[in-house]
DNA sequence: CCCAAAGGCCAC
DNA sequence: AAACGTGGCCTTTGGG
């Protein structure tokens, strides 16, 4: 946490009250006169759903109802009408639910809420100290290894939210964290919907493109015939002809044999070199790369019914972005995304929040200089208006430079211009990095904290404070050190932009449900999410509406994490067919 | 046989 | 010599 700053505030749901921001991310949970300090006013409903040996408790207002899995969605259903937070594991209870066509508004996700508290700022560290139980994920990592839970054993929901409640109300800023444990609640809840409805995926478009620019589809174990001829054409090039281009290790030797002197295989380095092999080996690791990461293969895996179903992992990073399994939906190459085509009478609404992470920071610094520079529209044409670079570009490379602790090239010299210029935003990733490198953590806005210095670093560095310690040991902890600075100054950065995606998502995904009628895939809903953009699949006819509720949405989010200091948030919002025609 | 590391490339 | 953040996932390679 950047301590020192005196501006970050606790951003409670005063904040939002005060703003009109109508939420089901951080809602009017206990009340905001409980971040006063002083006592619960307006508390909300809460059911907590607790796993029984043959079926599931729903415990709502201290009234208990058991039900068989069967009738679990009924029940669900039947209490849904007064708008209850849903306290449970949203992995395991809400798929089926959605499959059963029951939709909650509200969540407070306890799997989740148990990770952020585990390591959260300002908390009073009591869930921190727990054993590992089955509260934690077991998908993340843990360094001790063993759990010392019994996996039979049923976990008690009731015991485990009272005691997360405790802590967020123990906490140093209870109204920021109340909003992060229910904004990514509202973001597994968005996960799980979007794994149920699934991205529109036209195999006959993919199939298409893939025999277009591989030839017709071969087994597993075959090279498809452009991949076969081009490989025919490097070994000729080289005079190597038992080449195989997929190894690395052989590719540079055959390059070494014939002459050409290179430090990697890398396209970016053989797209520099003047040869005959190199344009059909570019050609070639780019169809290869298709085929391999997006090829046949990836199509029967992943695409059924015309979906694309990912698995979405709420938090998998360590900043709070997502992540996925096994799919690869977060690299979904620019090349394929045509196969993504919106149903007959329906559009897909793309929208893409501009220069997110220069936003974030300038709000986090309440830096007016950059918020000015972001006003209205593109913050890079900002940046070039206010005198501070000469071009967009330098902007951008300037920008991404400061956010990444980039030292030399481009970017390394363009930020001390950006720093004269925006002395507020730059000292804050400045005083990250510092905290960092001196092997502290630091925290987002909203009080997600980086996990302390690994003990590998602390090894090293135990062993460069020695009395005459080895160059190469002093020099391994200096890099170790830059390399943490690096992590936390992108972290705050990073971290906090991912909260206001969130708060984003999180926000549109009611007003969307607001805007129609009818089951969850009968109305405009969200079909895929990605770091800092969102697609949202509506009937056409309401597809102007839905662009209004995500600039809208966007609009509220920013109000949300940054009250009322003057940060826009504007999104690059297009209503098209095919993913790829979005702008 | 399994597994992890290395090299590479995709996304933001 | 390294040098600009967060990831996922593929193939090759070499060790147990």
């Amino acid at each position: 946490m950047l301590r020192s700053r005196p501006s970050l505030r606790d951003p409670p749901q005063s904040t939002a009250v005060s703003h009109g921001v109508r939420s089901d991310v951080g809602g009017a949970f206990y009340g905001r006169r409980m971040d006063g300090g002083t006592r619960m006013t307006t508390r909300e409903r809460t059911a907590v759903v607790q796993r029984t040996v043959d079926g599931l408790r729903v415990v709502l207002d201290g009234v208990t109802q058991d039900v068989e899995h069967g009738g679990f969605a009924a029940a669900v259903s039947a209490l849904e009408v007064d708008r209850p937070r849903w306290v449970w594991d949203t992995m395991d209870v809400y798929p089926r639910l959605l499959q059963a066509g029951v939709r909650v508004a509200r969540s407070w996700d306890l799997r989740l809420a148990r990770g952020l508290l585990r390591r959260a700022a300002g908390t009073p560290g009591g869930i921190a100290a727990l054993p590992a139980d089955g509260w934690d994920d077991s998908a993340a990592g843990r360094d001790d290894g063993a759990l010392s839970f019994d996996f039979g054993e049923l976990l008690d929901a009731q015991r485990e939210f009272d005691r997360q409640i405790a802590e967020v109300a123990a906490s140093a800023r209870p109204g920021a964290l109340r909003l992060l444990i229910t904004a990514e609640s509202a973001g597994a809840l968005a996960a799980a919907e979007m794994h149920h409805a699934g991205l529109p995926w036209r195999r006959d478009v993919h199939e298409q493109l893939l025999e277009g620019l591989l030839g017709p589809r071969v087994p597993v174990d075959r090279r498809p015939s452009a991949l076969e001829r081009l490989a025919g054409d490097i070994r000729v090039a080289l005079g190597a002809p038992a080449l195989n281009p997929d190894s690395p290790a052989d590719l540079a030797r055959a390059l070494r044999s014939a002459g050409i002197e290179v430090d990697s295989t890398r396209a970016q380095e053989l797209s520099r070199i003047d040869h005959p092999v190199v344009e059909p080996l570019l050609e070639y690791k780019r169809l290869a790369r298709l085929h391999q990461a997006n090829g046949w293969h990836w199509l029967d895996t992943w695409i059924a019914d015309g979906r694309f179903r990912p698995d979405y992992i709420v938090s998998g990073v360590v900043t709070g972005r997502w992540a996925t399994r096994n799919s690869g939906a977060m690299q979904l190459p620019k090349q394929i995304r045509s196969a993504v085509v919106a149903d007959p009478g329906w559009k897909l609404v793309v929208a893409d929040a501009a220069q997110l992470e220069p936003r974030v920071l300038a709000g986090l610094a309440q830096d007016r200089a950059m918020a000015e520079a972001g006003r209205g529209r593109d913050l890079y044409a900002g940046i070039v208006a206010s005198g501070a670079v000469a071009t967009r570009a330098a902007a951008k490379v300037g920008m991404l430079g400061a956010l990444y602790g980039a030292t030399s090239g481009e970017g390394g010299r363009l930020v001390p211009r950006l720093a004269r210029r925006f002395p507020q935003a730059l000292a804050l990733v400045e005083r990250a990095a510092k905290e960092g490198e001196r092997g502290g953590t630091v925290a987002t806005l909203l009080g997600r904290e980086t996990p302390p210095v690994s003990d590998r670093q602390r090894a090293v560095d135990r062993e460069a404070a020695v009395f005459e310690a080895d160059e190469r040991v002093l020099r391994q902890a200096r890099s170790l050190s830059r390399d943490r600075g690096r992590f936390t100054r992108n972290f705050v950065v990073q971290g906090t932009a991912a909260e206001w995606a969130l708060c984003w998502i999180a926000d549109l995904r009611r007003r969307l449900w607001e805007l129609a009628e009818g089951s969850f895939t009968e109305r405009p809903h969200l079909v895929y999410f990605l770091h800092d953009e969102v697609i949202v699949h509506a009937p056409a006819g309401s597809a102007v509406a839905v662009a209004d509720a995500v600039t809208e949405a966007a609009r509220d989010a920013g109000r949300l994490l940054f009250a009322d200091f003057p940060i826009d948030f504007p999104l690059d919002v297009s209503v098209v067919d095919h993913y790829d025609e979005a702008a």
